[in-house]
RNA sequence: GCAGGAAUGGCGGAAUCGGCAGACGCGACAGACUCAAAAUCUGUUAUCGGCAACGAUGUGAGGGUUCAAGUCCCUUUUCCUGCACCA
């Protein structure tokens, strides 16, 4: 008998052991393979066994790749600018770098326990001036070529972070990271034109690797539509009204019109008679808070007094201002076809507007509707020389008719709105940006980067919209780079998604002091293999990451646009009770404890066999002590069994090509958790089949590794194993050594399993039939009508 | 409201292509070891009936296709996620 299995010796010896000697080297010749953690935020609170979950997996697939003789480009890093540091900051006076190098050095001896074989020699940090030099230098390339731009406008403002939020951090109305209800804000605010890449974007999607559901978001959140602008005159007057339709088909059945209160028209259309109405309005829309007006649908609105002419019917209709228009979409304005559209009809219910229905499903008149039709399906009605046409066809010829006769014009809208990328806070990357009163907004010269953030006096943020960094005169005014004259930095910073846009360019090249990444390396290196982090980020980090990317590509930094082909979202692991684990509610699961009384090898093999990968599962203290019996089992059948040296015999191959066969496939397809309870199956038949041979033990040793580093390595090494397990090549199972001589298969009447027979597997139809029978006897009655088997599976006799 | 996903024992979950439902683990129960307990090991464990052999039922609900359905089709309920006045 082997001495009993002491994880805390085993794991010890080849943690030191591979710090020393490296398994993962890259030789120059290797095919590379990228396989990248979302990097973490260091966090005060240290890391719980929910974020050990990628890292677990994303381990698992790098050593898998390793065993497949790739060079395996696995690193790891930290997001470290953000509110958590700042607010520590005000909160102890103590600077936000001297928190995040302690959080730094903490997560980093945790995350180091996981056992991964991360290259710490390509860690990287966002908040190191080194690091960010190039994240303003991208900001300095995106504005000299027009994709940076100021803007003042309303904007999503969260009173509690006091900064503002782009549209990707909205939820809700509330502010995606402290929860506080958005207000808007008038501000002059530095914006990414994200919009500009819409389409690639979206056309981008399809050639990714990444789970349906985070394209499908991204696509939503892009919004793609296609339509027509149209043009409205106004009665009385030269001006005209563009508007924005999907559905210029329906232009017959256009009975008012809508502008949003923030419309620049408003003002000219509005007669005296209704003057005091729309102001009153458009102020009291003006206040409402952001929640106000996306969740109370009740429709509001008012008239302006004035006309505006249907071009195609030349009818007359009123031009109203009501907020469930958006300024921000289209053109602020919309032709409103009550008839066939649902928010249309409610407001024309509601403000008794004429109501005229243009397209029939059925061929009736439709005049006796009761809810509006919105399907673009039926013949036209009521539509001067349109009537009588398809609406199907129509909605997509108008656009162009339209265009021929001189009011409008086909286009495509989008949902994305451009990115509001200034924060008024301190922990983050300065701005790098001069304002002269000459020359205007002047990006600093690339010699002069990075703008280091300053230390300064009091973190505390304003409510005016100004960051902190604008009380320090000293580094507020400087020389115009352009002009010489005096002028003043931009005191805002970049938002918490700058680094982490790009940062996994730089991994494989983060000492270059010369370039973002060499142009030799990112050809060799780039882009990312496999992707694996946490869905919530299916909209943000990874939509701007793609962007940054394009970008990236387009000035010519690197030759692909795409970053991630593959993504992965791991399942959260919740507290006990399947709720999620805060330290408020004080159920956060710590792994230091579980690596002190299990070891890091049960604690990650329990991190998989929780649940399916993809699917959030609740921690269960007790599941780990099952994974923890399990492996000492492993490792008591391996050394007992290794000790009497048993031949090789045809059910021994066949158990070492199972094993190797299923393993292999459950890890293909992702299934971790079968993967685990795999070997535990194999384990159980090993044990009560005994005399294994030693190639089988050592190939199950070598198959566990990638799961249970350690005790794989361990006793690959103690069953004559040479060098490291993971420079061994995976084993590839042979089908011939699967193969049975004989096999119990099922037997069913009409269906019911009835009985079991052996067979041998190449008996033939008729022969296996006769077995049955036999074997059923008196339990088959009636009259036989079917008799069906299929080959190695099953039979069923039909009898009446 | 729209779009996705899910529903299987006491619990987590398994089940390639439509072919033996419940693998594996947890828990529970019984036994061995022990003065005793813990640990460990062995066995049992979907439900109902039966001493048993065995029989019947069973994958949210209802219907359908099929020799055969957790799996395919239709209807429906509940839950989760995302989006939500985008014209």
């Amino acid at each position: 008998m082997a001495e009993p299995y002491n994880h805390l010796e085993v794991e010890e010896k080849w943690r030191r052991n591979w710090e020393e000697n490296p398994i993962n080297v890259n030789d120059g010749k290797k095919p590379k393979y990228y396989c990248l953690d979302m990097f973490p935020y260091p966090s005060g609170a240290g890391l719980h066994v929910g974020h050990w979950r990628g890292y677990v997996i994303s381990d698992v697939w790098s050593r898998y790749q390793l065993m497949h003789g790739r060079y395996v480009i696995h690193p790891m890093g930290w997001d470290a600018f953000g509110l958590p540091a700042e607010n520590y900051a005000i909160k102890t006076g103590q600077h936000p770098s001297i928190s995040t190098a302690n959080n730094v050095s903490n997560i980093k001896r945790q995350v180091k326990q996981i056992g991964a074989i991360y290259d710490w020699d390509m860690e990287l940090n966002t908040t190191d001036p080194k690091f960010y030099k190039w994240t303003q230098w991208i900001f300095v390339q995106m504005f000299k070529h027009g994709l940076a731009y100021e803007k003042k406008m309303p904007l999503n403002w969260c009173p509690s972070c006091k900064a503002v939020l782009a549209n990707e951090e909205v939820v809700d109305g509330k502010c995606e990271r402290c929860g506080a209800e958005v207000t808007k804000k008038d501000l002059r605010q530095w914006m990414l034109k994200i919009t500009a890449y819409a389409d690639r974007l979206l056309d981008g999607l399809n050639d990714l690797e990444w789970p349906e559901k985070v394209k499908k978001m991204q696509t939503e959140w892009i919004g793609r539509s296609y339509g027509a602008e149209v043009q409205f005159p106004v009665e009385n007057s030269d001006k005209k009204i563009t508007v924005y339709t999907t559905r210029p088909d329906t232009l017959y059945g256009a009975t008012f019109m809508v502008l949003s209160p923030e419309h620049d028209m408003v003002k000219e259309l509005t007669t005296a008679e209704q003057k005091d109405a729309v102001e009153k309005y458009c102020a009291e829309a003006a206040n409402k808070s952001n929640v106000d007006r996306v969740q109370n649908k009740d429709k509001t609105g008012v008239w302006t007094g004035s006309y505006a002419i249907d071009p195609l019917s030349k009818e007359r209709v009123q031009i109203w201002i009501s907020d469930y228009v958006l300024a921000d979409y289209g053109t602020g304005a919309i032709m409103c076809v009550p008839a066939h559209d649902e928010r249309d009809w409610e407001f024309a219910r509601k403000f008794d507007l004429p109501i005229i229905p243009v397209i029939s499903p059925d061929g009736s008149d439709m005049k006796d509707m009761t809810e509006p039709y919105v399907a673009a399906v039926g013949t036209m009605i009521n539509s001067g020389d349109w009537s009588g046409r398809k609406s199907e066809e129509l909605k997509k010829e108008a656009p162009e008719i339209i265009e021929k006769m001189g009011f409008g014009k086909k286009t495509v809208n989008y949902k994305l709105r451009d990115w509001v990328f200034s924060r008024q806070r301190y922990w983050g990357e300065p701005i790098p940006i001069i304002h002269c009163p000459k020359c205007g907004a002047v990006p600093v010269p690339e010699d002069q980067l990075p703008v280091m953030l300053p230390r300064v006096e009091s973190y505390q943020p304003t409510d005016t919209g100004e960051s902190p960094l604008a009380a320090i005169d000293s580094w507020v005014n400087t020389t115009c780079p352009c002009c010489g004259g005096p002028a003043k930095r931009e005191t805002n910073t970049m938002p918490q998604w700058a680094g982490s846009s790009w940062y996994f360019l730089r991994y494989i090249d983060v000492n270059n002091d010369k370039e973002l990444v060499s142009r030799e390396k990112a050809d060799k290196y780039l882009p990312v293999d496999m992707y694996i982090g946490g869905v919530e980020h299916a909209v943000l980090h990874l939509l701007y990451s793609r962007f940054y990317t394009k970008f990236l590509h387009d000035i010519g930094v690197i030759d692909f646009d795409e970053p991630f082909h593959k993504l992965f979202n791991q399942g959260m692991i919740l507290g006990p009770k399947g709720i999620k684990m805060s330290k408020s509610l004080g159920n956060v699961v710590s792994p230091d404890d579980m690596i002190r009384d299990y070891g890091c090898d049960s604690l990650r093999m329990y991190e998989l066999f929780i649940g399916p990968p993809q699917q959030d599962a609740a921690w269960d203290d007790r599941g780990i002590d099952g994974v923890n019996r399990f492996l000492r089992k492993f490792w008591n059948m391996c050394n007992d069994q290794y000790e009497g040296n048993y031949p090789e015999t045809a059910d021994t191959l066949r158990i070492r090509h199972g094993l190797i066969n299923d393993i292999s496939q459950r890890l293909g397809n992702f299934s971790l958790n079968t993967v685990v309870s795999g070997f535990m199956e194999y384990t159980n038949k090993m044990v009560a089949a005994g005399n294994m041979d030693r190639e089988t033990l050592r190939t199950a040793a070598q198959l566990i590794s990638p799961f249970a580093p350690h005790i794989g390595e361990e006793l690959w090494q103690r069953m004559g194993g040479k060098d490291s397990v993971f420079h061994t090549e995976w084993p590839e199972a042979d089908k011939e050594a699967l193969k049975e001589e004989s096999k119990e298969i099922a037997v069913q009447v009409n269906g019911k399993l009835k009985a079991k027979i052996t067979i041998p597997v190449d008996l033939g139809k008729d022969e296996v039939i006769a077995m049955a029978k036999k074997e059923l006897g008196d339990k088959l009655t009636g009259n036989i009508i079917k008799e069906i088997y299929v080959p190695g599976k099953i039979v069923n006799i039909v009898a009446k």
